[in-house]
DNA sequence: GACAAAACCGAACGGTCGTATTATTTTCTC
DNA sequence: GAGAAAATAATACGACCGTTCGGTTTTGTC
């Protein structure tokens, strides 16, 4: 790897980091640079604008939520463990100290939701093939007789991602001590509605 | 009402609205004075800083709130109707074409959660005073045998406030045609497994 | 209708923003 | 290790930001 990529990466990890407290539009160049120790002109070739910047960090974000979440729920046994171990690793996610400012997914969603353009693009391209993924669980737990052969696998998704959403307002906003466990509650509630 | 009050008012307003799609931060004193065709230092002198400025915007919206959603819930009868009635109007606020960015307060709670000081507090403040009445409307439902006895009302509160974020972003950004009817869906299982 | 108070405006300030240009330093390749 | 290429920096630009200040117009009161 050439030194501009790794300047570039090292870049990115950090704008990623700010940018789930302040926003993609609240990131500025300036703040990014000084914190690593470069230039604003210098930091600035790398993208040759912000919206490139921008657009890398969602990148990242995704590739890292997909290592962090996606794969390692996948090496739960297919069904209610793997739904459950979904959810285990997207608390889990949501709850990273490397994210001082909570999900950066959800920070963009309602920063992007306005807002037409390849970013807001991008973002509901990773949203939807995750909520893809959701029902692509649920469906695997009805083939295995966990979930009833009835279920919506979709409605299932929506609902499970309504809990992390509710968790994650709770936590961050109302610094509800008991989040964690209001939203497995939820989970457990969601859980008994599915089975057979 | 003089001058002034009727000028704020208009100012506050527009600015609420300007807030739903740019949030807090996004606003701009000259974006606004331009819109309302007065001059920037003009509109300033109602507030005396931005963050003033802010914090009416937040002060509006839960007014309005409070008269859109909360007030006419209450005048259905207690029980099951009245929680009924809560979704009805609070899925009607999250749509209401007044607010062309979606519903402020799930934009500010994403925007302030990391920024201490008066804005947050007074978000929190509302926040906390909402989901109190979620709660109450449940254990009204309680009280009159609609909902079990061994319910737990402010776990209700939480499910019903994921539900609406799960709504506003299943709406508003991946503008889902499905999204009401989902979260109809999952209301319907939250009031089914509230009931005796 | 005078006169104080309130409302409003124009201009300017110091800052920060994203971006462009030009120059310098570092890295990589033969 | 020379020389091309890549990476980084210095500087500047125009635009916009929130805020201040001094002056003008409008409003409300006796």
């Amino acid at each position: 790897m050439s030194k501009g990529e790794q300047t570039q990466e090292r870049i990115v990890e950090r704008a990623l980091q700010l940018a789930t407290r302040d926003g993609l539009a609240g990131l500025t160049i300036n703040r990014l640079a000084v914190e690593l120790g470069l230039s604003k002109s210098g930091l600035f070739a790398h993208f040759g604008s912000k919206e490139e910047l921008q657009l890398q960090v969602l990148r990242a974000a995704a590739q890292q939520f997909q290592e962090s979440v996606v794969r390692p729920a996948l090496t739960a046994p297919r069904g209610e463990p793997r739904v459950r171990a979904l959810l285990e690793h997207w608390l889990a996610w949501a709850n990273d100290s490397t994210w001082p400012g909570g999900c950066i997914f959800v920070a963009s969603a309602v920063e992007l939701d306005d807002r037409p353009g390849p970013l807001r693009e991008y973002l509901v391209s990773t949203q939807e093939a995750f909520l893809a993924t959701l029902a692509k669980v649920a469906r695997q737990a009805m083939e295995v007789s966990h979930f009833r052969s009835d279920l919506d696998p979709e409605q299932f998704g929506f609902d499970l991602y309504a809990i992390v959403l509710g968790y994650h307002h709770a936590k961050r906003l109302l610094h509800d001590v008991r989040a964690e466990e209001r939203a497995r509650n939820a989970f457990d509630r969601l859980i008994q509605s599915a089975r057979t």
